[in-house]
Order: structure tokens, then C-alpha cells, then sequence
DNA sequence: GGGATACTTCGATGGGGGGCGAAGCGAGAT
DNA sequence: ATCTCGCTTCGCCCCCCATCGAAGTATCCC
């Protein structure tokens, strides 16, 4: 009823609102670890009552921001899809760069080399690994080279099936540190996942940060790197 | 003092609260079409008092979404930059998208066809504009070709100086309808702009939209496609 | 079954902010 | 100098909604 008013344009206020709420966005930023979250620690994380709390999932899943994965008695919250992430993302880039005063903080620099970006790899690596990639016409414009297949193939991705997917293979998605673009899609979650199962890296607990190993920094910049 | 709450986190909140109020958003929807507009016309536009509309305004400026241009006893505003603008297009698409339901307005199709996104062609002309001059080489991933300067310069395109503003020359820009990249950047408001020198096509008043005349739409296809 | 845990619903409260009109103000226009 | 126009500031109202605690419902564990 009330979207009917305007002729046609999208609601762009009611989208914009669902995420302008303090406790919702500090929601929604916690959820942007990739890992699905019970209500109760989007709770605490948002600093609201549990009831409170509930009234804001509901709106953000009848919006479709968030999803539901019921299981047993615990209800798990995750962004709806890439698509929201990436966008969450880039408003995430404008604020902090039109934010207060540039503030330096003691957990931000390991945020600004390396982080989750819903589910694959975002910051200074993540747009370095982009760049090798189109360096190495491994991915060719938005889409992967045809003969790029047995790279990944020996990585452990399998290409062809994950371009079976709904979600695109390959996805440009904007840094919001670096201002450039690293990779997201379907592909893009494959090869963040082969780094944390190959050890590479490991996430830090309750941020997005990610660390790299010594001896995994090496191997990413052997496997990827383009001399 | 408020933005300092939460740990170094760009505020999220902030800037999608301002956009998230339906007499902002449809100033901001006003303003996409890429002209600037003056605050009377803005409170028509959003349906409310001037003075209601004038604290919007000063909000919105003061968060960096507009920016204002003095003229006389006129001031125009116009949006902030181009990142404002393909944040709101992106934002406006996902609404669009998970909104209500298709509505198959008898506006729309004028919209999807071809339309500004601030200063550049999007909706179906803008994505197959950037289709053919990737499929061309003209522009090779996010850059454009360093051989593509004497096509554009026949275009009466001067790429090097472009290439020497402070903007980005070629910026892939989601597209709302299309769900798919068009041009943005200078160069993609650099042809736009000729698109309407060259009377190819003429923007429709108080709209977004952008209708090619029959020998324009000739003249781009014979121009671009690439066979 | 009983008890605990996870979450939602309900009802009440309060504050932020969006709304308006009237008055103020500054910059052209005459 | 005076008028007019464009916009802002001020004072006010009022509604929306974020918030909470308490009670209700669902699910698991023993």
C-alpha cells in the first residue's frame, strides 16, 4: 500500500531505513564475518534486549537482508545473498572514507591487509590476488579465460561445476579500503575457502580480520603471483 | 562523540539513515537524473514545505550526499560525486529487485531501455555499450585499451585528458535493471555527452530517461557493434 | 514427563526527528 | 531605497518506532 504512493520507483527509503538503525547495522556488520549467527549473540553483539533484538531480525528478514537457517531450538542469522554483502560493503567504504577524521586503530590495520568479505577474500591481499589474476589472464574482463580451468583445476577448484551455480562465477565486488576491486562470486568464495583448508590463513575470532601464516603469505604469493 | 561508540567501525548507520527517509530518498531519486536542482523544486519533488525541506538538505550535505552549487540567489544541489551516485543506483536496484512485486509500470519500459545514471548511459543501451567495446578490446577489463585512443578521438573524445582528471576514466557501474555493468567514470560521461551533442538521443524532462531518436540509435549501433 | 534454553509476543514507555507555518534574512530585481 | 524571491531559522506538535521486562511458546536434554 504505502510502496504504491510513488510511481514506480524502487524503495530505495524502506531499503536505506532497514539498514539505518544502529542496532541493525551493528547486526548486519557482525553478520558480515560470513558465519551465520544465533539471535541472542546478535543480541549482545548489537547491545539490545533479546526482544528487541527479535523485532529487528524479523524486519530484516521480511526485507530480505537477512535469511533464517533453523536448526533445532537455534535460529541462525546470514546475510540473504552475495548481492547484499557486496552492497553492505560498499556503503561500509563510503562511510568510513566520508566518516568523522580518518581513525587509526589498533585492530584496524590488520582489517585493512586482509578481511571476509561475506565469503571471500577482501583488503589489500584480496585486491592483490584481483590484480594477479587479470595480470596472469587468469580472468579476462568480468569473466574467467577459457583456458584458466586447469590453474584452478590444480588448486582444487573444480570451475565447471561452480559455473553451474546460480550465483555468478566471477563478480567484481568494490574494497571499501583499497577503492578498487577485489573478487567475489562464486569463484571468489572457492578460493578464499582452499586458503583457509590449505592453512594459509585462519580467522580471527569475532572480526573479519583473516592472518596469514608466514609460510602461507609465501605460498599465496607463489601460486598467484605473476614472475 | 556518537560515531566514536563503536570500535573504529565506519558508521553505517549514519549514512544509510540519511538516505533511509522517504522525503531524502526522493530528492536523492530527483537528483540522479544528473541535473542539479534548486531547493524549491527539491521540496516539490518530495512533497513537502521548504522548510522541511531545507533541513533535509542540509543534513544530506553535511553527510556528503549533495553538494551545493551557489548560483545568484539560486543554490543547486547536485550529488556529491560519482561514487554517491552508483551507490544509490546499486541501491536502488536491489530494492527494485526484492521489492513488493514487478510492477510493470507504463514508464518503465522507457526507464530500462535507456536511462542517466548521473552522467552516463545505463539500462539496456548502457550495458550493451560497454559489451561492444569489451568484445572490441576498446576497453579491456576495467581499462581501456592503450590502442583505443584513436577510436575515441574520432568519436571527439580526447582520452589523454581525461586520463588526467582526478576521476577514474573507466569504472564499471552496476546497473539496476540490467543486473549487469555498464560504463561509468569519464569516459563513460564523456560519451554520454556526445551522445546528446551529436542530437543522438535527448533526455525526457523531469525523468531519467534517455530516447534515442531512429537515426541515433542507427548511428550507435553502426558505431559500436561490433560486426 | 519435567526442566532448561532459545526465541517471540505483548503492552507500556519515551525520545528522536519529521512535519508545518511564521518570521527572519540576504541577495537580486526595479 | 524598496520590493520580491529563495531559502533558513525558530517554535511547536505529534507520530513512529526503538526499547524494555514479563509472560508465552517451542525445542532440546535428561
Amino acid at each position: 500500500m504505502r510502496d504504491v504512493a510513488n510511481g514506480g520507483a524502487p524503495d530505495l527509503a524502506g531499503l536505506a531505513a532497514l539498514i539505518g538503525d544502529p542496532a541493525r547495522a551493528r547486526m548486519l556488520t557482525a553478520v558480515m564475518s560470513g558465519t551465520a549467527l544465533t539471535a541472542t549473540e546478535l543480541a549482545l553483539e548489537a547491545g539490545v534486549a533479546a526482544s528487541t533484538a527479535s523485532a529487528h531480525l524479523a524486519r530484516l528478514t521480511e526485507g530480505q537482508i537477512l535469511a533464517i537457517e533453523k536448526q533445532g531450538r537455534h535460529r541462525y542469522f546470514r546475510l540473504y545473498d552475495a548481492e547484499i554483502a557486496e552492497m553492505l560493503e560498499e556503503l561500509m567504504g563510503i562511510a568510513a572514507r566520508r566518516g568523522p577524521r580518518r581513525r587509526t586503530g589498533p585492530a584496524d590495520p590488520a582489517l585493512r591487509v586482509a578481511r571476509v568479505c561475506y565469503d571471500h577474500l577482501a583488503g589489500e591481499r584480496g585486491v592483490w590476488l584481483m590484480d594477479q589474476l587479470r595480470e596472469r589472464r587468469l580472468i579476462d574482463g568480468f569473466e574467467v579465460s577459457l583456458d584458466a580451468e586447469p590453474f584452478f583445476t590444480r588448486l582444487g577448484i573444480d570451475v565447471a561445476s561452480l559455473a553451474k551455480l546460480r550465483r555468478p562465477l566471477c563478480r567484481p565486488c568494490l574494497d571499501w579500503s583499497e577503492r578498487r576491486h577485489h573478487l567475489g562470486g562464486a569463484l571468489g568464495a572457492a578460493i578464499l575457502d582452499r586458503i583457509f583448508t590449505l592453512r594459509w590463513a585462519r580467522r580471527e575470532l569475532d572480526s573479519r580480520a583473516v592472518v596469514f601464516s608466514a609460510g602461507g603469505e609465501r605460498s599465496l604469493r607463489r601460486l598467484f603471483g605473476a614472475d
